[in-house]
DNA sequence: AACAAACGAGAGCACTGCTCTTGGCAATGG
DNA sequence: CCATTGCCAAGAGCAGTGCTCTCGTTTGTT
């Protein structure tokens, strides 16, 4: 059956679970679901890393815990809601490994900053590859994503748009670029900016995005596999590629 | 029941059929053999189109074609050889009218060409989109990429070079790269060139790569959702980056 | 005409997501 | 303290899937 003890030691990312607020003081009947519900995930995220978001099967993840696989749907209503909990997880593992990262490196080394993201970011898509084609690969079938993914899959911009206001702020001229903005472009970055609230100049914002499509791009290209027999140590690709996008940047080694 | 006789005049784009080589010599049992096969990715294409891949059902293409399941399985022998035919035809459609858009162009005209092809791309992937998502998404679970399939995926890298040929031949002054490239990533480089034997520096084929990365990177975030709430319209977001990247490989207007 | 290969249909297997019902246990209200 | 209410696990079952095997039938070749 289950051993409801072990469990909570080993929560891998702190993933908002639905243990509403009380942890200790609602009973013992609400923290046995919460234990119930990460047990769920975790045996989903094992089978995830193994086989594949189309490969996840409700009745697996059931044999494996030992129970009837219609106990699970006391827990997840479909298997569209059990998927989309592993890809907030996989949304905040990716952001997290990536601000962490960041975060280590000397702050004032913008360059360093934006390699150790890209890095960090190609560092777990390679070592979760079923997690990263779960996020940045093609949605699965006719499945929408609800809004609590939205969230967590804007860690990323948001840590990038924090390297670009220090890259703003620290006055290095950005290079020009030679290509106009459209009057609709600026439309929209302007409204962008209004809600992030920084100050980022047109050029410098959409340079980023360009960075920030790349970055993703080459992993896509890499792991989807559209580099074979061409590029197949895609680690050298891929460090020149974000050094190229970091020089457009402007950003320097201090 | 089924009606052969209208099928083989809509073959929609010339994927090479196992319709052996003998077309009308070899006997009716061959020409119906290839119709039937016609019929079927026929059918697998709509549905595709219409539900997505992992949607995609052989029954259900045994039912649109009044035939009994187990009959399909004469002609493709499994899901993923059926979804293979449908790969290669998407790499081909997509091809096809990248290679139409360019070769209407003027062809002294560099700039022109490589926006042509950079919004046909767009162009049909917005309007195929399980079709794009299928060769440019996350594979199919443990679904190897077969070698039919490497050919038609290398038609819009190899119309790519022959634009950067021109480019090379043309004189014109390519920018700078401020990034050094490494020796391995140099050797990768000179294997390539030795392969596609044209005249490409290292500097304009990096660059090259990164504009085709870019590109496809663009579609995968518009079209898997990363720009929803930020880029509704992502086709001036496209425009601009597409333009960026001409200037990135010294392309200008003529 | 005889034979062999190809073929279509049907039954069947193991699997899936999901629903409904049944019976047991825990937590709360009178 | 007992009874009621709600939660929960389990099982059966439905409709669907990919795929296999068998069995007549059709077709093409010798």
């Amino acid at each position: 059956m289950l051993s409801f003890v072990a469990i909570a030691l080993e929560i891998p990312h702190d993933v908002d679970m639905p243990q509403s607020e009380t942890t200790a003081t609602q009973g013992v009947r609400a923290r046995a679901r919460a234990e119930l519900v990460a047990e769920i995930t975790r045996s989903a995220r094992t089978q995830l890393a193994e086989s594949g978001a189309a490969a996840l099967s409700l009745r697996a993840v059931a044999r494996d815990l030992g129970m009837a696989s219609s106990a699970i749907y006391r827990y997840f209503p479909s298997r569209d809601a059990l998927l989309t909990a592993l890809i907030i997880e996989s949304y905040n593992a990716l952001g997290e490994a990536c601000e962490r990262a960041h975060d280590e490196a000397d702050p004032t080394d913008l360059l360093g900053r934006w390699r150790s993201i890209a890095h960090a970011a190609r560092s777990w898509a390679t070592t979760n590859p079923h997690e990263y084609a779960l996020i940045y690969g093609s949605p699965v079938p006719g499945y929408a994503a609800p809004d609590d993914t939205i969230d967590p899959a804007t860690r990323i911009p948001v840590l990038l748009l924090r390297l670009l206001e220090d890259v703003a702020a620290s006055g290095v001229a950005v290079p020009e670029i030679g290509t106009p903005v459209s009057t609709s472009l600026s439309a929209q970055v302007d409204s962008m900016r209004e809600q992030i609230g920084g100050e980022i100049d047109d050029a410098l914002l959409l340079t980023g995005v360009g960075a920030w499509t790349l970055l993703f791009g080459l992993l896509n290209f890499e792991l989807f596999g559209q580099f074979v027999n061409t590029f197949d140590d895609a680690a050298e690709m891929f460090a020149f590629q974000v050094d190229a996008a970091a020089d457009r940047l402007g950003l320097v080694a201090p």
